[in-house]
Formats: C-alpha cells, structure tokens, sequence
DNA sequence: TCTGGGGTCCTCCCTCGT
DNA sequence: TCTGACGAGGGAGGACCC
C-alpha cells in the first residue's frame, strides 16, 4: 500500500465505519500526467513524464506506468529517461491544470463552503456541517469521488479522518483512485503501524535524525520521551510530531489562507558569470513580482535575492525596505544592490527574487487601486518620481496617491495564483 | 548523474535598545 | 560613563511540501 507506483489502491468498502470523522483530504491522481492523458487518450496505458525535454529540466508528474520504472516527481528528466527509456515526455500545459483545478474545487465547493486549497491538485474539506444535507462523511466521499469522475474525466483518492493529519495520510495510502476511511477510534493503531517518514513534515533530514536514535515507526515515536524528539528535531518539530503521533491535530479548515511571499526564480540553461546580464534578469524578475504584488494589493516590506552557483550553494540575501513597496523597479533596485553586495565565486545557476508581504490596508492608510490601468498610472508616477526625487517622493506619493477603494479591504481580493 | 519553481516554517546568530 | 542581561526584530540558511 502506497508504494507510489500505483499497486496498493485501497477501496475502503460501502459499509466502512466512518465513526468521528468529518475531515476529507482529495488529492487528484498523477494530476499533469493524467490531464495530458485525458486530452490525448493515445497516449492511455503509456509511460508519461510530464516536463521539458530539454535543458535542465525535472518531472513535474510522471503516469503510474512511468512510476513503476521508479520515475517520480522532481527527478531529472535526464535521469527518467535512463529508468525508463520508453518514457514519452510531454510539455505541460499549466493552462489547462488551472483550468481543471478550478472545475474540482467548484464540486468541492458545492458540498461545503469549508475548502482548503493546499496546492492546484489537492484540498481539505470539512463536512462536518454537511451530513444532513449528503449524508456521512464517508458517503459524501463516494459520491466526490464519483462527480469529480463524472465531471472532469479524473481520478482523485481520499482520506477521510477525525483530523487533517491523519486525512492526508490516508488520501496517500490509498492512491490511486482509492478511498480510505480512518474512523476516530482506530486513529492511533493506524498511525503506529506506519513508518516516521510519513508523518507530515518529516523528510529526508528529520528521519536520518530519527531513525539514528533508533526511532523508526510512529509507535517508536509514541514510546520515546518528548526530550529525546527535542533533542533530535529541535523543540517545535519534536513538539509537532509529539503531537501527530498522538494523533492530536487541532489545525482546522482554513478556507482564508492567504499567501506570505511572492517570489520568482529562474535556472539558466547554462551557468552564467556578466554581472550585467544577471542584474537584467534580477529586473525581469522584480517586474514579475511587482505585477503580482500590484494584482493581489499587496506589497512587500523586505526584498530577498536568491543565488544558486555553478556547485549548488545557494545563498540568500535579504533587506527590509523603510517603506513597503509594490513597484517593480524599488523591488529591482534592491535586489541589484543585494546583488552587489555578494561576492560571486563561482558562475550562476539560478537566480530569483522574493518580495514578503504586507496586506495594502495593514501598511498603515495606503490607497487601494483596483484597475491595472490605475496602477500602471501610479507607478509611472512614482517610478518618475523616485528617479527624479529619491525615495522621499516616492513616499509622500504613495500616500498621497488616488483611493478609489476608499481605504477598505478588497471583499474579494483575488485567489493566489495556482503552483505549478 | 543531476538536482525546477513556488511556497512555509524553523533555528541560529547578530544587532540594537532598554 | 561603562557593562551586562534580556528581549525584539532582522537576516541567513536549512528543511520541508507540492
């Protein structure tokens, strides 16, 4: 079970016990792959990798026929292909996951308001509210599973549990196009039993530190005294996975997440050392982020650059600007003079921009815009202000500026864009 | 053999103000 | 005036997730 190629599907039966839960975890199957799959049926039965080609390229998703070469997510796509050399790699096409995403989340939504988004191809529900109008949790599972079939052409797997935790883990036991229903009393022998990697937030690191002080399972876990996880993961980890293993997960549906930081990033084809291209790329890359920034109305209080080198040290550097901004060339201007602040050893291999952010309403009576004309507006003003004035201008402009919003939030403000 | 891009959260260290 | 303790906040980097 959950091996990842495909070959442990569980089906929880119609009569399972569904007792104490109300937590639904749906996590779309091999979404990319199937996508393509479902838009070209040649390619059905075959193993898929979804990527680039060419370049330096990883796989985005790979067909549970490719997985069972060992293809899996984030790998080279070089390196697919010598597992699996009759692997078709197809260019994704993120239009289009948007596209099908947005059709999932709306039957989602159609059966409770209580829908977490975590990433495009997967989401939390809390039917706790919705039994007398569906029926049981488990019930209302089935019948997700079979619209979102029905409706879009895909397969989808889902936890039902007491908790998000424990939903998740059940959602990935079960693929593909399965259904696993952890009633609430069965919750700590279902958790004991698996191994500590699986327990969310434990990755590579956190189980070498785990399983060198002999802890192997989440049974290990709930017999090792809190001090020892301390030690080994630091206080706030070994506090979380205290907990987890416990199966005590009071974390609820958060239908208003909203997003912290907005950043870009590119990996070059080749390395590259001219500083003046570099620079170039840095403003590219601030201009994506400021129009992102200016569309959600947000702006950002401190700008991080993000080098990578030829021999993959990755440095940062980030500086928290006096006023918070969302125009693309202060954005810029930071990040080249982080920029020249680092000592280059090496070529570059990536490079990226990342501007944290501050809710417009919080950054204390900023003027709200709500048309992209507008913004361009505002920002050609400031930009011609900053240039001719310093910073200074750009300040009492920003203040001073138009409000059309008349200083309220947004009641809508726009969805995060998907990740890829 | 080669390692994307978009994020969040945590830890450690340093600086600064009290 | 100097010194040490302490907390807050910023910055860097790592681990993790999809």
């Amino acid at each position: 079970m959950g091996r990842g190629d495909g070959s442990g599907r569980i089906v929880s039966p119609e009569d399972a016990d569904d007792t104490d839960t109300g937590i639904l975890h749906v996590d779309m199957d091999a979404f990319y792959a199937s996508v393509e799959i479902l838009d070209d049926p040649s390619l059905r039965g075959k193993p898929i990798v979804v990527g680039a080609p060419e370049g330096r390229s990883v796989v985005s998703s790979a067909s549970y026929e490719a997985r069972r070469f060992g293809v899996r997510s984030a790998m080279p796509v070089s390196q697919a292909l010598r597992l699996c050399p009759t692997a078709i790699v197809v260019q994704p096409h993120f239009d289009r996951y948007v596209e099908l995403s947005r059709r999932v989340m709306d039957i989602f939504r159609s059966v409770t308001p209580l829908v977490e988004p975590l990433s495009i191809d997967e989401a939390f529900l809390d039917v706790r509210g919705a039994r007398r109008l569906w029926g049981s949790p488990g019930h209302i599972a089935r019948m997700l599973r079979a619209r979102v079939l029905d409706e879009t052409g895909l397969t989808c797997s889902i936890g039902v549990a007491a908790t998000k935790h424990v939903a998740k883990m059940a959602s990935t036991i079960s693929k593909p196009d399965g259904l696993l229903i952890v009633p609430g009393a069965d919750t700590q022998a279902f958790l004991a039993a698996r191994p500590v990697r699986a327990l969310w937030g434990v990755g590579p690191k956190s189980a070498e530190a785990l399983e060198g002080r002999g802890i192997h399972t989440v049974a290990d876990v709930l017999a090792t005294p809190r001090a020892v996880l301390d030690r080994a993961l630091g206080p706030a980890m070994g506090d979380r996975i205290w907990h987890l293993a416990r199966g005590i997960d009071p974390r609820e549906v958060d239908t208003q997440r909203i997003e912290k930081s907005v950043g870009h990033e590119e990996t070059f084809h080749e390395d590259v050392s001219d500083a003046a291209i570099l620079r170039s790329e840095l403003r590219r890359l601030a201009d994506r982020v400021g129009a992102r920034l200016r569309q959600g109305g947000w702006e950002a209080r401190t700008v991080a650059l993000k080098l990578r080198f030829a021999d993959f040290t990755t440095i940062s550097r980030s500086q928290t600007l006096p006023e918070p901004t969302s125009v693309s060339q202060r954005i810029g201007a930071a990040a080249v003079e982080l920029f020249d602040s680092v000592d280059r050893y090496l070529p570059v291999r990536l490079i990226g921009v990342r501007g944290e952010r501050l809710q417009i309403a919080e950054a204390g009576g900023l003027a709200l815009w709500d048309d992209d004309e507008d913004w361009r507006r505002v920002e050609d003003a400031l930009d011609g202000a900053t240039a001719r004035f310093g910073r200074g201008a750009v300040t009492r402009a920003t203040h001073l500026g138009p409000s059309r919003g008349g200083g309220s939030l947004p009641s809508h403000p726009r969805p995060p864009e998907p990740r890829p």
